[in-house]
DNA sequence: GCCCTATAGTTAGCAAAGGTAATGACTCAT
DNA sequence: ATGAGTCATTACCTTTGCTAACTATAGGGC
């Protein structure tokens, strides 16, 4: 009995739009953190890496900030990827209060490998697509990120 | 220092547009999540509720297979719904192995104002996006769906 | 120079929501 | 009529978010 129609969401109205983005995004969420199950990382972990990444010498704030979450939420991340060798933690230069977190040699390995396995998934589904689809999808990304940031 | 560029993602690519809609979709989630909890049901619970209400008279395990979840975890939003007094349960007409869930009258006024709340701080959100980009997010919209159907 | 407030990070404790494994009730084909 | 399969549930664990409270440090006003 799945095969109703299960989105008569009126997409007209901003509502319905939040709706249909609002459901959608939650499902893919939760089907991609199953996904990730599989391999090393967590999905937070490995969004947290790749922030730290980005940005090197990056202070548990300004990190907690950039995923919003918390303060206490970025301290916990930062602790299991401390404990497996992917980040280190050295005292700020200037302010002792605070702290600069940078990626290990081991973490950029593991990252490449780790992108590679992690975007699998969604990169089959993604082929699977027209090349309309994809190509609308290549636009909203921006939007979404910027819709994220907020 | 949050100022700099986070994403020279390579959108180009399958595995760039993967990365890019995995990495905002997670953060844009936990956003709605967080902006969800002053309102008094959670975020599955109400997705739950509103798949009740779209096909009633459905199974958990049907509700479960649309929402991505395992059966036990779709028993516990259920009985968490039913506490409330928001969906029934009543024996399958013709196999005494199953259930079926239906929405109660309560659920319907709640789901309306629920509704209207829940998606406020997304609409918002979309307004302050130009028509341009809300038209992109609408033609995507059915896209992600598909793709957290998969 | 000394206090007082503000800030950064952490710790402690709680809640939401997912998962797997095991169980009980029922169905159905052999 | 029995044994395998199915549906829902229960029990238990994990992850990951949160808030509140604590510690250490910074920095301004007197």
């Amino acid at each position: 009995m799945l095969t109703k129609n299960q989105s008569q969401i009126n997409l007209r109205s901003d509502a319905g739009l939040a709706t249909a983005l609002r459901v959608s995004l939650a499902r893919l969420t939760r089907r991609l953190r199953r996904q990730a199950a599989a391999h090393s990382l967590t999905p937070t972990q490995f969004a947290t890496l790749a922030a730290v990444e980005r940005h090197s010498a990056i202070t548990p704030g300004e990190l907690a900030e950039l995923e919003k979450v918390q303060p206490p939420s970025m301290t916990r991340v930062i602790a299991a990827l401390e404990e497996r060798g992917l980040v280190s933690r050295t005292p700020h230069p200037t302010d002792r209060r605070q702290v600069t977190v940078t990626v290990t040699e081991a973490a950029q390995k593991l990252l490449k490998e780790e992108r590679r396995l992690k975007e699998a998934w969604l990169s089959q589904r993604l082929r699977e697509l027209t090349a309309e689809e994809r190509s609308i999808l290549r636009q909203a990304a921006p939007i979404l990120e910027k819709l994220s940031r907020i």
